[in-house]
DNA sequence: ATTGATAATCTCAACGTTGAGATAAGAGCA
DNA sequence: TGCTCTTATCTCAACGTTGAGATTATCAAT
């Protein structure tokens, strides 16, 4: 009868009833959800010798189309993270011989991360796979429940202001 | 005309039309969503002079009823982090003031962490604001749409094995 | 009682991110 | 041309988590 997150519920219920807490039941468990998925894609990407980190990087060189290659502004702003944790990614991936830094021409200021050969194989390999992983992670979901899913989700993150204008 | 991930699964369906990325509208916004949320808690918190995690930890004791304690194994698997990651939390609230260790009379290795009055007293005025603030955030849906949301998220949850059996 | 397996907590080195600051380059304006 | 503001990336110290190992205690079985 339930999952955590209906425990810690019922739980304040009991202890404070003058609060409603239904905002849990959607907050707990988006970050409930955001860790179980996490472990799992992990789990799965460290099977094919990548972390989950470098999977997103390419995975974003990738789906920008050719010639495979993006700021590293670009990168930082696609995965959510500071600017000192980018250079530390395309160091080590540089570094694995899977992207490569070039000069932009338009702006010296920028830099333009590109795919290698081997960033580009090891990507195209691995995207299907991933999303046949992820499938069998939502398995448990019939078609017309992703789409309401996937559509709250939506309209959530439109409301906070989830929006790439590049 | 979307979201993030909208964008994120149209570069793929350009890129790569023999994959249906259908997964991703789930798993990425999930993602998207914990992180946004992550933040805007954070910022709340922060004003409030907290850290979202030793709210967290307060929490799980509050709602816990009274005496108000839990071992250190339960906190941490409340808070889904790694036995190391507690200690410091205990460590770091306890040189606070905002709760103490004392042993556990049935089992000499378990230590039971208990909120003190300092605890008590700042964990209960924070409850309401905080659920207030987890409101305002979520505003933009409306009673049924939140009921449908937590209902496939727990659906998912459950799949995946998110449970407590304690 | 002893032994061996399991469990709870703590320790600690390795690692990655954060966030502020440094550096360098573009952009707007006088 | 010179001045100032903004932007892009990199640097680096501080910080927290991870994950393996150490320690101590419990439990089951003999």
């Amino acid at each position: 009868m339930g999952d955590a997150v209906d425990l810690i519920m019922t739980q304040w219920l009991r202890e404070r009833p003058d609060v409603d807490t239904w905002p849990m039941g959607i907050v707990g468990r988006v970050s409930r959800l955001a860790r179980l998925l996490d472990r799992e894609l992990k789990e799965f990407f460290a099977a094919h010798g990548l972390e989950r980190w470098e999977f997103d990087v390419l995975a974003t060189l990738r789906r920008s189309g050719p010639p495979y290659e993006l700021t590293a502004g670009a990168l930082n702003r696609a995965a959510m993270v500071t600017s000192g944790a980018i250079t530390n990614r395309i160091d080590r991936l540089a570094a694995k011989g899977l992207v490569e830094r070039m000069p932009d021409e338009g702006d010296r200021r920028s830099i333009r991360v590109r795919l290698t050969e081997h960033g580009l194989a090891t990507i195209d390999g691995l995207v299907a796979p991933h999303v046949a992983n992820e499938a069998r992670l939502l398995a448990t979901l019939s078609p017309e429940e992703r789409d309401q899913l996937a559509g709250l989700m939506r309209g959530l993150l439109e409301s906070l202001g989830d929006t790439t204008p590049e």
